[in-house]
DNA sequence: TTGCTCCTCACGTCACGTGAGGTGGC
DNA sequence: TTGCTCCTCACGTCACGTGAGGTGGC
């Protein structure tokens, strides 16, 4: 697969390419290395997929760049520890505490989560439940014009109902 | 109840004066009335409500405020057909009519908020068996701990572990 | 009278949008 | 060669934050 461009990467994803160069330039995501100034930007499927990600938490959590940044950073001291706890030369007592490090970042991630998923639930909820309230009386006037009138087929009052 | 000050209702609603001023001058909360330039905004507990509901909407939705208000117009005009379909002299064509509407808007914001909602409740899950994982990999390790060690009671190894 | 919160400018900031003018690859 | 997308400034904008200097109510 050959690398993409700055363009496809950001229809990819869902963003403009001057977000893209924004999050380079505040350090969000990795200079492309070595590229001279006016080259060019290519993209590798990871770089795509990490973009995608960081794209994922902003929206999900609604946090500053500047916390999301040093969240990614947080989650990546994560991966190396994870790196870290597959070698099984560590002793029991530090492996805990990397453990219980880990454990805390995830709980502080869920919190913002399930806080902004439980509001967003509600408002689904009320909505759907108007949804319905209306639906409802749809249904009732349809009923109420059907006893009064003759039936839809051989008719066109509501032409509309039908679309 | 006496009428509230700017810095309570921002207390109330979790936000900040300044921002109810923006919103006031942007026009997304009506201009307190009849209020002298200096004067200070007071504030009814019907307000408090209004804004209340805008600040939940902007958060659920992510849309502009320029948007937000749009919205807010239109569901202002659904309060109004409400208050029309009540009135039981509206013929069954316009009644039927202005059901259909009322459904489309409660239908696109349905839509922006169950897909959202949808992806924030896999972000969620995700991370709640991310923490599944890592809790049962603490347990193992206690289990490993006490099977190899005396038991807890007797020795201080992690201390941690009671805290 | 003394704090406290409020007021109105007005400039600053964050997260980009939007040209201007120019270069690079199918 | 002609489009197209890319590049780098650099200014604009949206949604507020943050003082500066001053007034108002318990």
């Amino acid at each position: 697969m050959r690398p993409l461009r700055i363009g496809d990467v950001a229809r990819l994803v869902g963003t403009t390419p001057r977000t893209i160069r924004y999050y380079e330039e505040i350090g969000l995501l990795p200079e492309a290395p070595a590229r001279p100034s006016g080259q060019h930007r290519l993209y590798t499927q990871e770089e795509v997929e990490r973009l995608r990600e960081v794209m994922r938490l902003k929206n999900a959590l609604g946090v500053t760049l500047e916390e999301l940044k040093t969240l990614l950073t947080a989650e990546e001291a994560r991966a190396e520890v994870r790196a870290q706890l597959r070698r099984e030369d560590v002793d029991p007592v530090r492996r805990r505490q990397l453990l219980m490090e880990a454990l805390g970042h995830i709980e502080r991630q869920l919190e913002l989560v399930s806080h902004r998923a439980a509001e967003l639930a509600k408002l689904e909820d009320e909505l759907s439940e108007t949804r319905k309230r209306v639906k409802r009386r749809l249904r009732e006037l349809d009923a109420r014009q059907s006893a009064t009138f003759p039936p839809e087929d051989t008719l066109e009052v509501t032409g509309e109902a039908r679309t």
